[in-house]
DNA sequence: TTCTTATGTGCAACTTAGTCGCATTTTATA
DNA sequence: TATAAAATGCGACTAAGTTGCACATAAGAA
């Protein structure tokens, strides 16, 4: 699925700024922040959050909040479970976790905070 | 455990606000934002942020952000998992779930967002 | 290809969570 | 009761995210 496919399925307008911007979250296969971004390309910041408002809308892009404050956005492509270390603030992709299941509930999205491999494996 | 109790533990002075401060998350059974707080004793938002931080250091607090950009802040004392919904943003405990483990790392907190029980009731 | 219109973009001003420096107050201890 | 270290409150600041508005552009019609 290209970029101008997605964006022509949920019918919006191809712009190059919407271009860019699916083209540097489906390049990277971690969630990026808007400071991320920004140093990728020059690309107003309004126009940045109005843009993933809609993709988040439509259901292209989601999105969680990690420890700093920021707001972290990946593609939807293939849902999964985030790890956020509390010592070094990486945000890893758990893309093989067993599904877990809450009776009554839809999970949407699973956060698991603590120390990552890394930062344990140091602290020994 | 009081308050008084936790706080000469951890060696911490104690004063008018961290006792008022702690006396209003011990009172609440859910987790508490910076403008939960306020409404409720009057403290300078410096005073709560570095005390908050402080009681975080101590692991006398625990954190997380929330969908709203806010951070929300409860008592340690039993450690447990989070639903964030979605739909109406309400943020709820849960207590009784089963330890999950993750091969390598260390898990602090587990955050699970979706639909809660609520709303996905008034959705169908 | 050009025209038209709805939609998107960029700018600047704004809001709000959270931080920091500093003068003053309060706590704990001698 | 005196003292020193630590906490508080204030005001100024930072940075993420939002909003209104004038201008630019994509996409379909003529």
């Amino acid at each position: 699925m290209t970029i101008e496919n997605i964006i022509e399925e949920k019918n919006l307008k191809l712009t190059v700024a919407r271009r860019e911007l699916l083209g540097i979250l489906h390049a990277h296969n971690r969630p990026l922040c808007f400071e991320d971004i920004k140093e990728k390309i020059n690309m107003d910041k309004a126009t940045f959050y109005r843009n993933i408002s809609k993709f988040e809308e439509e259901a292209i892009v989601n999105s969680f909040e990690s420890n700093d404050k920021k707001r972290y956005y990946e593609m939807q492509e293939f849902p999964h479970a985030h790890f956020i270390c509390n010592t070094c603030n990486a945000i890893e992709c758990l893309k093989n976790i067993e599904p877990i299941n809450l009776e009554g509930y839809i999970i949407t999205d699973i956060i698991f905070k603590g120390i990552c491999k890394g930062c344990k494996h140091e602290e020994e």
